[in-house]
DNA sequence: TTCTAATCTAATTCA
DNA sequence: TGAATTAGATTAGT
């Protein structure tokens, strides 16, 4: 059944298992390393391709028992069998059937799974929202508390969400200045020296 | 430069002055400003209408003189200008030279303007590479940093190439369980349940 | 058109 | 607190 899921680009490539010994043999100058070393790295799960996903949050929700009201109950019959494993189930396989819901049964159910799934459900900032919390940041990047808990009252917010949003525009901020220095010091060199 | 970092999105947001109240009154220390204080000095500039390309990349590139050395001098002629207002240039204009252009002209000028836009040129895997790429998937979806490291140096590319091919592989995984498991369900029920 | 590289952000982990 | 990393959603190039 999972054979049915594979693209054809991934079915042509599945043609060809062993040929890794090929490529490596012709890139003889540099091979200070072989794939068998980094492959047996890490030892396989039944099959399952997935060695560490590093998701410590499946750990602690993985035994709930979830979705007992789930609008929809062909779904809510399906998402226990998906429980067994986490990692070889596509957790959201049942979000295709979102096409046949309606909009608020879209939403509740979104939600029920993401809580099932151990994730919070990612906040979807209003345009409001995201105009204070922008005008803030210009003149505070590092809120308080205070300001924090102010800010999600008025915005009606969890406050957490708005030290989330905070860390992350700063990373950013961060990231992009780093950017454009990396570019203005490639910029003060010829082109040639970069490319 | 850090307003730099705001795009324009940030900017067209900017059109709701509400009244978000004066929060900042019970706190003293960080931040002598009203949130009203605050949105009212980012009463839209000028009259600009600030239409939105959805180009956020270009928060970090459009304050830097780039494209100085263009391979094509025609070319390298005109993109000067396009840097005055990026978000106001039809870009399907400078399309048109490339009809003037040999098809390596062309390549190469299409890097360019990626380049110039702040976006990577999209890198081209070879076989070799997608191949190795692929076998290393298969055992571990989630390669650690020196994994990563090793796989560069092998294939001669980036570590960040590496990275991104396989956060993209993780998805279009996830995105074919979805599909297969979309397919399961749809054929355990009548077709008149779920279409 | 399809596939996928690249990008962006919310969320999480860890030092 | 921030860097690194993940998932997920888009954008856009081939």
């Amino acid at each position: 059944m999972a054979g049915t899921s594979l693209s054809t680009a991934d079915t042509a490539r599945a043609q060809t298992p062993q040929k890794v010994a090929s490529f490596v043999e012709t890139k003889t100058t540099q091979c200070s390393f072989s794939i068998e070393s980094i492959l047996g790295l890490e030892q396989k799960k039944d099959g399952i391709p997935v060695a560490k996903p590093h998701r410590p949050w499946m750990d602690t929700c993985n035994n709930l028992g979830i979705n007992l009201c789930l609008p929809i109950p062909v779904i809510s019959y399906e998402i226990p069998l998906f429980h067994l494993n986490p990692y070889s189930v596509p957790e959201e396989s049942v979000l295709e059937c979102e096409k046949y819901l309606s909009a608020t049964e879209r939403l509740s159910y979104k939600r029920e799974l993401s809580w099932y799934r151990g994730r919070r459900p990612r906040t979807a900032f209003t345009r409001n929202q995201i105009e204070v919390l922008e005008n803030v940041f210009r003149v505070n990047a590092y809120p308080g508390i205070d300001v924090r808990e102010e800010l999600a009252q008025k915005l009606d917010l969890d406050e957490d969400r708005i030290q989330i949003w905070f860390q992350n525009r700063r990373a950013k901020l961060k990231r992009s200045h780093r950017e454009s220095q990396f570019l203005m010091v490639k910029n003060t060199f010829p082109a040639n020296m970069i490319d």
